[in-house]
This record gives C-alpha cells, structure tokens and sequence, in this order.
DNA sequence: CGATCCTTTGAGAGGTCTCAATTCGCGTGG
DNA sequence: CCACGCGAATTGAGACCTCTCAAAGGATCG
C-alpha cells in the first residue's frame, strides 16, 4: 500500500469517525481520542463477531450492512433479540460474558473499539460517559417493548408491528417509508418474532391478499394501506384508555 | 417528633443506605453524597409509583417489598417486564419517557433519588457513574433473557424458569432455595410469562402431579425435585453443542 | 442446467386460549 | 362464632391459533 494510499484510507476513516453517531456531539477531544481506539473492519455475510458466552472485548457501531444479535435454548431454539443497522451500536450490556451472539447478516462493515478504553474514556470525560448510558439506555426501551410484542401479540400483530417499525427507520433515514427492504430470511424473521417460519409466511401471504402490503420481490414488501396496517399491530379494539386508573389504587 | 427520634430515624436511614447495592463498595464521599440526596418512602401495596409514559423523575430501590413492572399494549393486554425485590433498582434505562408503569405489589418501602442529581453525581465520580452502568447492563442482560422465554419457551418451560429463578434467588440471599414464596397473583405471572391465567394454574397443577413441586400454601411452592424442574426448564432433548458452528460460516 | 437453499402452501395435530362453572381463601359484618 | 360476599384460583369443555410434518414451487449459483 502507498503512502498516498494510506492517506486515502486513513480520510475515509475519519469521514467515518465524524459521521458516526459515537461521535456525534462530542468535543474534539473525546472526538479525536475515540479515533485512536477505533479500527474498522470487513465482515462477510453469515459470519459471527462473537458468540454468546464469549468474554466482551470489543464495542461495535455498524457503518454498512446489518447484524443480528441472538441467543439459543439448549433445545436449540433461538431468539433474535434485535437487529443492528448502520448507526446502532451492539456489545453493550454483557454481564461477565456475552449474553448474545453477534452474526453479520449481509456483508457489513463495522467500526469497533476495546471496551477497557473505551470505560477509561468514559471516566475521563464524562459527558462520553452520559453518551454511552443513553445508548444503552435506548437498547433497554427496545428490549422492553419487544418483550411486550413476544408475550403478548399474535402473530399479525407482530408481522405489523415488525414492517411499521422498519419503515420508521426508513423514515428517519430519509427513506421512503413504504418501501421496506428485508435483508433477513423468513426463519430470521420468524426467530425475531416468537414464530415459525410457515407462520411468517403465511401471514405475509395474508397481509398481501388484505391490500395492505406488496410484495413485488419476497424481501421487498411495499406498504399499500399504512393505517389499516397500524390498526393491526395494535390490534382490535381500541377503546382503551392511556392512563391505568382500574389498576391504580390512587 | 423529638430529635432522640430523629437521630433514630436517621440512624436507620443510614443503615439502610450503608447495605444499599447503589452504595455497595463506594468511597466515602460517594456514599455521603448519595445519602443527601436520597429519600425513604413506603408505598402501600397495588399503588403506582409511576406511570408508563411519564417524566423519569427518580430512580428507585427497593428495600422492603416487592414492584412489578409492566407496559400495556393498545388492545389492553399487559406484559410485566420484570419484578424488583429488595437489592433491585428500577427506574433506569428510559428514552424521553418511562417506557414501564411502576407499581407495588406488596406493601414496599422505596429508596429513590433524584435523577438529575444523580447524574452530576456521576459526572463528578466516575466510579459511580460506572456502577450505574453495570446496573443497567445487568437489566439488560436480564431483558434478552426473558425475550429468550416469551418467544421460544412453551407454558411448563416458562414456568419452571420462573421457579428456578425464584429459587436461585432465594439462594443468593441465604434463603432455603426449595421453599418459594410468590408474592404475585396469577395474573401476574401470566402477565410475566406470556400466558393465560388459566394456563398458569394448570401448568402448576401439572407440576404439583409430576411431583416436581408441592404447594401446602397458594402462594408457596416448595421444589421437589429441583434436577427435573432444571430439565424441565431447558425442554426435553440436550444433544445441542455449545458453539452453534451449523449457523456461522466460520 | 442441475443442486441447493429459501419460500410457499397444504393438511393435520397439538398447545394454548376462551368461555363458563365451581371451589377456595379471606375479610366483613351479623 | 359463623354466615356471607367477593376476589382469586382451579377445573372442564370446546374452539382457535400456531406448530409440525410434508410436498411443491422459486431463486440463486456454480
């Protein structure tokens, strides 16, 4: 490699720093710092980044492609706990060892830093610090409310609620939000959602015949009806009421 | 109040904030800092502490009693997330708003402070701010733990995990591990364990005739045979590999 | 163009839910 | 002290949703 090439190189990594939502905020210091600690790197599709039970070295970001994050019963079943887009983090929240493995879904390209530097960083600047919490903190949100959508939504439900959360994505990506992109399989699906594959399938099958979406391509559904498909995942009736006062003693 | 009842009051004030976990191996001053801005407050049983939805005010510890947490879905069906017994903190890991409502189960007393104070606590001492990270993680690790039971665990598999983690519990605390006590209605644990009410009392039933446990009292099971139970907990076949080499393309 | 994997679709079984009735536990008041 | 009432828990019967097993139809790639 020349050294103009390095150059090169070395620029594209820093676009990178400075787009990255770890840095987006910070002082040049925590900036610069937070540089120094980070390597990027290639993964191919398919291929794991750390299994569960592994001991935790590394915080990821990802720049392209996505992630899947899972964990397995001892009867072989697997949860998908979530899926990591470019501009989300995974590898945080371990206690002792990895509670998930880490899979590349498609081709992807992952900006990665030790987690040791990483908490001494944290401790030196402790708006870096606050930063982090919050990150970990929104992956908590996240994990609450698909707990809510595995224990207690069927399996409409969950197919709604799982292509309305993409195209908001999409929407804050500046995307169209009827256009939906699914770069995972059907048993992906299926293992992010509590369901089988033939269930996936079958409900996708459904949504198209009920207008609601398309599916020009199997992984690219188009929504046709986005309120019909809200009504859905909410499900039935909504004659409820925000505040839980027959629950309440108060 | 006469102050020999004040220096009393305060004196078990101290107390409990010297067996806190918020305080468990912190300096001096840390600890000196947290104490003033806490504050002790009993919460009689069935009462929200907040709602799902609200401003993060306080972040909670309890000392005495048992809080469940929950989140409703649009169609009223609700999913507890997660139980706090003494030594649990909860009221961490939000995103704008309480993504949880909050509420006792039983009569608590509640340790809470101030989040705002909190985190300049955690700005000044990083060790502090650390520990509040750990804490979150843990939830954290718990969350995808539980994602792994609601979408893949069947009613007698989700049950026995519950009992084992009652027991384990009651282990870390010095307690007998096979005498449980379950402060919880049976709403609650199907509200938990993604079921029915219905399913909850004959998945227990099941278990009372396996002679896996035994219940003299409603709400205190005893475990029988706690290797069962663990099978049973796990499902039926263990020919399942550690590293899951099928999946990655390692 | 065959091989392989992914996906779809069908038929049937099974687990969990729904609806309903009964029993149990406990606090209240006669 | 006992009868009563109410909520919680249990139990039963049947329906329904999802899973399982099986086969066929597409997509992709060498």
């Amino acid at each position: 490699m020349k050294a103009t090439d390095r150059a090169v190189e070395t620029g594209i990594q820093m676009q990178a720093m400075s787009t990255s939502v770890m840095c987006q905020g910070l002082d040049r210091e925590a900036h610069e710092r937070l540089f120094c600690i980070s390597s990027v790197q290639h993964i191919p599709a398919k291929t794991a980044i750390y299994f569960e039970g592994d001991l935790p070295e590394r915080l990821f970001e990802v720049l392209e492609g996505v992630v899947k994050l899972y964990q397995m019963t001892l009867d072989g079943h697997r949860q998908i706990t979530g899926f990591a887009y470019p501009g989300q983090v995974f590898g945080l929240g371990w206690n002792g060892t990895c509670p998930t493995t880490a899979e590349a879904l498609t081709s992807s390209r992952l900006c990665s830093y030790p987690l040791a530097k990483l908490e001494r960083i944290a401790v030196e600047l402790p708006t870096f610090g606050v930063r982090l919490f919050r990150m970990i903190s929104a992956e908590l949100v996240a994990a609450h409310g698909h707990m809510l959508l595995l224990g207690r939504k069927s399996a409409i439900q969950k197919m709604a609620s799982f292509l309305l959360a993409l195209s908001h994505r999409n929407l804050e990506q500046g995307a169209d939000p009827d256009q939906l992109h699914l770069p995972m399989t059907r048993t992906d699906i299926a293992d992010y959602l509590g369901l089988t594959i033939e269930t996936v399938s079958r409900t996708i099958t459904l949504l198209c015949r009920m207008g609601v979406i398309a599916l020009p391509q199997r992984h690219d559904p188009t929504i046709l009806n986005i309120l019909l498909l809200m009504q859905m995942a909410e499900g039935e009736r909504s004659d409820f009421r925000p505040r839980c006062s027959w629950q309440s003693s108060l």
